[in-house]
This record gives C-alpha cells, sequence and structure tokens, in this order.
DNA sequence: TTGTAGGCGTTATCAT
DNA sequence: ATGATAACGCCTACAA
C-alpha cells in the first residue's frame, strides 16, 4: 500500500508536508504543492481514510440513522433514496459512512449510543423517520455531542440543523388543488402515526384549508399503515366528498377500498412514490424528492462539521399525478 | 473516550493483555481474563474499530458493493433487503461494513477500486447483481485481492464463494406449478437481460422443462424491463397459453399488458417481490428470501475471513403466490 | 516555509 | 502467563 511515507519521499519533502498539501493548508508554497500533488498522481496515492480518522477527532466519518420499523416494503423506496442521496454527495465530499439500520440500536441506551458511535470515531450524523417518540434520539441530539442533521423533524440547536420540505404547506397544497378540482365539502382526512412530527404539520396544513374554504373535516388516525386506511375508509368514506391521506401507501390502502366498495370519491396521497403508478387509478400527491432532500442533508452535515450553526433547511415540493404511464420504463 | 488503556490500568494489567483478552487469544489465565472483563464491564468499554482496522490489516472492514443501475425502484425492495441482512448479521460478527453503490465505483478502473477499497482498509466484499459485463468486479474478483462473496453469479475461487438460490430449478418448479395448474402447451417465455448469470440459469431450468413436458417455448428477452415486457407480450402472448417470465417486475408488465389486451393468460414471475401483490391478479411466484440470502453471504465472507476456502452455497427458494391480503400491514 | 516528533487506539512480536 | 514496545498511516503542535 503507497502511504504518505512514499509521497513524501518521492516528493522529497517531509511527511508533514504531504500532510498539509493534501489538506489545503496554508503556507506550503507553490512549488512544493505542486512537487506533491504530481507524487500523488504519479503514485496514485489515496489517503487512508481509517488513519485518517483515527488521528483526527473531527474527520469525516458520518452516520446514516435509518428508521426500519414498518414491514410495509414501499418504505423501501424512500429509505434507498435516502440513502443513496446522502451516499452520493459523502463520497462527493470525502466523508466516511456508515449505516445503521434501527433495529441495529434499538435496544441502546443513549450512553450506549453515544459509545458506540464514539468507538467508530463519527463525527456527524443524519437521522431519518425521526418521531417523537424516539426518546433515545432525542436525547442524542440533545447532548450535542455530535453533529446531527434530522430529516423530517423540525429538531435544532447549535450542532443541529433539521432539513425537509414544509409538510403543512404542502399538505394545504395538495388537498386544495384536488378539493378544487372535484368541487368537494366534506373531507375524510387520515392522518399519520400520532404524534408524529410530520403527521402534526401536515394535519395543520389540512386545517388551515377547510377554514379557508369552509370545509367540514373528519380526522381519523392511519398510523401510516395501508390496512387502517382501508379499514377508515370502508368506514367513513361513503358519505364524504373527498379522501385526503397523509401518505401515498394510506391513499392507496384508501382508493383500493373504494374500488372495492364500488364506490368513486377523488383521493390525494403524501410522498410520491412509485407504487401509486400501480394501483389503476390516478391521484394527486406530494413528490418529495428524497435523493434530493438526502444530499442536502449530507451537505448540511458538513458545513455543520467546518463549523457552522445549526439551522433549518427547508426545501420545495411538487405536487403530482402519477400514472402507470409514468413510473414503468 | 475510555480506551484500552483506561481498561488496562482498571484492571491493573498490561494493554497487550487487555488487548489478548478481547481478541480471545490463548494463553491468559482465566483470572486475568476475569479481571479485565470485569473492568470492561465497570468502564462500559467499546473497542474503537477504527483504531483496530488500521492496526491489524486483517481486520474485520467489509464492503457492500450494490449496483443501482435500474431507475425502477420496485428493485429497491430487494437492495433494501439485501442490505439490512447484511448489515443485521455484521453487527453481530462484529464487523464493520460500508456500503458502495454502481454509481459510486463506475468510473473507476479496477486498480482505482482496489486502491480505494484498500485506503478503506477493506478485507472483504459481498457484490450484488453482478452480471457478466461488469469487467471491472470481474478482475477485482480474479485479482483474489480481497475476500470475496458474489450474490446471485457463480464466481468461485480460493478466496470467492458465491452464495445464492438455484435458478435453474426455481425457474423450473414455478413454472411447471403454473404451467400444470393451466394445463398449458404454448409459453411465452420472457427472459431477463442478455449475458445475466441468472438470466441463463432460468432459461436452462424452462428448456428443461419445455422438452420433459413436450412444451413449444417462444423465448425473448425482456432486459427486466416492465415496460419491454409488456411490449412482448402485447406482441406474443395471444396464441400462447402462459406467460413466464424471469421476474416479478416484468410479470407485472406482462399482466397489465394482459389487462389491457383484455385477454386471460396465466403469468408466472420471479422474486416474491411486495408489489406483485398490487396488481390485482394473482400470480405465482419464485420468493428469494433477499434479507437472508444476504445474511447467509455475510456469514460465508466472515468464514472466508478466517481463513476458509471459497465455495459454492446455495439456498432454498419457496413457492408462492402473491396477494393484496397478504401483502398489505 | 519546512521538518521533527508525539500521539490517536489497537494489534502483534518479543522478551521476561 | 504477562508486559514492553514497535508498528499501522495520518494529523498537528512546535521547532528550525
Amino acid at each position: 500500500m503507497v502511504s504518505i511515507k512514499d509521497v513524501a519521499r518521492c516528493a522529497g519533502v517531509a511527511i508533514s508536508t504531504v500532510s498539509k498539501v493534501l489538506n489545503d493548508y496554508p503556507n506550503v508554497s507553490e512549488e512544493t504543492r505542486e512537487r506533491v500533488n504530481r507524487a500523488v498522481e504519479e503514485l496514485n496515492f489515496v489517503p487512508n481514510s481509517v488513519a485518517a480518522a483515527l488521528s483526527s477527532k473531527q474527520a469525516g466519518r458520518v452516520a446514516l440513522l435509518v428508521d426500519i420499523n414498518s414491514k410495509t416494503s414501499a418504505i423501501d423506496e424512500i429509505n434507498m433514496q435516502h440513502i443513496t442521496g446522502a451516499l452520493n454527495r459523502a463520497m462527493e465530499l470525502n466523508l466516511d459512512v456508515i449505516t445503521l439500520f434501527s433495529f441495529m440500536y434499538r435496544n441502546m441506551t443513549v450512553e450506549e449510543l453515544i459509545r458506540y458511535l464514539k468507538s467508530q470515531s463519527i463525527a456527524g450524523i443524519i437521522i431519518y423517520g425521526m418521531s417523537k417518540e424516539d426518546k433515545v434520539l432525542h436525547k442524542l441530539v440533545e447532548t450535542q455531542e455530535f453533529k446531527c442533521v434530522v430529516v423530517n423533524a423540525p429538531l435544532v440547536n447549535k450542532s443541529t440543523s433539521s432539513v425537509g420540505i414544509d409538510d403543512r404547506k404542502a399538505q394545504y397544497d395538495v388537498a386544495r388543488k384536488t378539493i378544487e378540482e372535484n368541487n368537494c365539502k366534506r373531507v375524510l382526512y387520515i392522518a399519520g402515526k400520532r404524534n408524529g412530527y410530520v403527521t402534526d404539520e401536515r394535519l395543520l396544513g389540512m386545517e388551515q384549508l377547510a377554514k379557508e374554504l369552509g370545509l367540514t373535516v373528519l380526522v381519523r388516525n392511519g398510523e401510516f399503515s395501508e390496512l387502517l386506511a382501508r379499514n377508515i375508509t370502508m368506514k367513513y368514506a361513503k358519505n364524504k366528498d373527498v379522501v385526503v391521506c397523509a401518505s401515498d401507501l394510506m391513499a392507496i390502502g384508501a382508493m383500493k377500498a373504494l374500488i372495492d366498495m364500488d364506490i368513486f370519491r377523488p383521493v390525494c396521497g403524501f410522498d410520491g412514490i412509485v407504487l401509486m403508478g400501480y394501483v389503476g387509478k390516478q391521484m394527486n400527491t406530494v413528490r418529495q424528492n428524497f435523493a434530493e432532500v438526502s444530499r442536502n442533508a449530507m451537505e448540511e452535515l458538513h458545513t455543520l462539521l467546518a463549523g457552522g450553526e445549526g439551522r433549518k433547511v427547508v426545501l420545495p415540493h411538487q405536487l403530482v399525478r402519477m400514472k402507470y404511464e409514468d413510473i414503468i420504463c
């Protein structure tokens, strides 16, 4: 393995000089810098990130904490987009990434989790799918032992940023579009998981719209479950004009139920997952570009690691209509 | 951060002794071993895997190479299962994992890829979704610079194992079941990607069945594309009795086409992805437990790293019928 | 501007 | 059976 030592010898300089060049330190003459870079090229040197991580405690090792509780593998699409988006940017930024799924840290206390992360020389974390009830993760963020970026949850402190779309506005937008297209008055709103951040935000969006348009809204908790949404629809949809769902999966459950009940009601969802194209009926939904959101999360973590302060980053969303022809390829 | 040094001091022994205990070396008295373990408990010590990786070149860092070319995010389910299965076992085995998606190494030469992996202190690799045309990956395996496990491709050498189901038999089984249930004679077989390992194996299974049952088979390459399968079905299915597909995605494309053509033909798929439950018609398919396969791959890599020799590991498959009621939750 | 040297937390090779 | 001690590859004061 070609190491920094070889580069130093080849360039005729000291190891530390090479290190300085590699890490863009000042106080290196242009000439030496060039000589070192030539040596790097020539020897095809790639810095050993493990050694770097060990040596400098503030190095670029980052962990992805991915929630994976649901058995519904439609969610896989979202997680996968999250992971690829993050890894993509991480590679460009030269950050080392390890991925942790919730089942891997479910049984840990905060202390254990912190120790584990430190034992891995982790400096920054991105958290996906965090709910209000994740005590451990909340404490983790609060300790500020690591730089954190929380995706789709409004947690911000000095070393923690939040990244995501404006859930309230998005829910407002998609519901408004669907309701106006179909001239509805009575709404069945199937909300997400009780105590979820996005659940509450989206509900607020729906309520605001209801007030503005003078709608009557029946709210039921679907827990992001397709089956529950199905059952709720069976029970309440008949004397409603529209079913607004806080997730695509629930929208699919609702739509399938309506088909089985042999009545038509417009349904709209939230997320823009591919599965929406397979239901047979087109639905409005909010397209979140999960990969892009995650890229931004990684970017934000990077600036945090570079000394930036935590803040709230809001990304744009898009209203779309998912149909089979657009999905297939 | 509590280090091995602290443990040593706390237990009143030398650092090297602690290391021996931690790594289950012989030549440590039962008493010292206990004392050390108590200290570990007391201090909540977690070994720093980064330092370990740096120190011992044969350490437990492992890379997952995941193919991600297809835009079809139904594949996400498979990749996700692969990743979770592998990570799950890796955590139990105390192996450090980094995940690489194909877009991250697509533009690298073998040498670059090897250097990169070495710079990460990687000792073992699991490769998912490898095709015959992946020159770089083939060379990578051939160099034997790393211990490798290839999932669903028959590559074996001294330091390379292959893990997967028996594709030939599985294709034979599922096609046979479907054909006998419906008493068919004329088969439209939509194969996978030209030059794919599994494609060829599955085709062989189909051909063997055709010979045994005296079937006529029209073979077309669907490239694992839902759209292509759809078009092929439109064109050829009319005067066939059954459509056998080498993947679920293609089976879905075929089935949707048949529905649009308003004719009925039995269709069978291959993989057992959740999406199969959303098509409206039940289909036979081969259920591969991707997470389990991947767990086994990690297990195999572990034994390889421990000095085992490469071999072929064949895992069981299962015939299932996917319907919506079973999928939803 | 450049080089020297100590340290990051482990592992592994020797003595003892 | 146990303990010094030298790597591993890199970073970073500090010295020159």
